[in-house]
DNA sequence: TACTTTTTGTTAATTACTCAACATTGTGTA
DNA sequence: TACACAATGTTGAGTAATTAACAAAAAGTA
């Protein structure tokens, strides 16, 4: 890709996550947008139509990198499981401010949905769970348990500043994986 | 200025400082320059035709905000002198990578002539001082034994990473210039 | 309501930047 | 010394970004 399409693709992404921190996402006007970019209107047209098209895009910039981690890393996910977990906080960590606008009020809800359906799919393809109730039959319903739980914790990690010691919430992930991996 | 322009010499400037940090200035290539600032070459000699020149376009710019904040903000140079000293070494702190590595054993040798020389033209036009000694005839010279001496100490503050209250070097500035300026 | 101001979306002309290629000039190494 | 390799300086064609303008819609204000 051209140099300048990069650049200010970068320059429109970063300021949009700086504004959003500071600002309701909906109340983002264009104008303000690429001001703070430091950018001519006419260039946000060149590659957006409108701000929820930039905002997708930044979405599907995250799901790309931890596409990315997963498969390139963990063909099979395995007694890898720590490490795995270790490089997707890191990653998290990296885009903490984008998460952290993205999932709070002003962000986008959908944004929560997709994340969970994204972990559940790769959750389904495990094949490696041993379920403690008799019937495989609910298999499903302890993914889904699982899987919400999870989101739900690193979401709150996110929200409340990514403080605590990414061991801490391996840990505690793993203390719910532990029972279902075989 | 187009936007773009400014840009591009923004980048390479900020470039240019970092890797004065890392690596001796001499050897420092416009291949990596342009590398680093993720500009291509030929952008490099739409502005510069060498780092040399790039270098002292850096040197004017500090030179014009130091002339900015003393012509606009103390057309006559009074008892504001604290505040003038304090407005000064905010704008020394603001540079201070660039100046560090200007004033290193890899920089450039001409800037402290530079400098001195503009310091000192400015205290002679002051026409503020009482001279100790009887002769007038020795002023020019303890001029340039308090801009030396002025100039020498703050170098000392910068190569030492600006760590002392910038309180304590105007309280020095200031023991020596009580005795000079009326 | 009537108004001012801001934002939006689009345009034409101009300019800066990119890319890739090239010959040339160092620099280092066997 | 000879050779590989990196840096330099320049070029031409193509593309992206800029500016400044415009009408229209939206938002804020009296």
């Amino acid at each position: 890709m051209d140099r300048r399409i990069s650049k200010t693709k970068l320059a429109l992404k970063n300021s949009l996550i700086k504004l959003m921190q500071e600002t309701n996402y909906k109340d983002i006007s264009i104008c303000e947008l690429c001001d703070d970019a430091n950018l001519n209107r006419g260039t946000f047209y060149l590659h957006y139509k409108s701000i929820d098209e930039l905002l997708k895009e930044l979405e599907n910039d995250f799901f790309g990198k931890l596409s990315k981690i997963i498969t390139n890393n963990y063909p099979v996910i395995n007694n890898d499981f720590r490490n795995l977990c270790n490089d997707v906080i890191n990653l998290v960590k990296e885009d903490q401010n984008f998460l952290r606008a993205l999932i709070s009020k002003n962000g986008d809800y959908s944004f929560r949905r997709r994340l969970t359906r994204y972990i559940r799919e790769i959750a389904l393809n495990l094949n490696k769970f041993e379920i403690a109730a008799d019937d495989e039959h609910y298999l499903p319903f302890f993914i889904t348990y699982m899987v919400e739980g999870g989101v739900g914790l690193m979401l709150e990690w996110i929200s409340n500043g990514c403080q605590e010691d990414a061991m801490d919430i391996i840990k505690r992930f793993q203390q719910v994986f532990s029972k279902l991996i075989a």
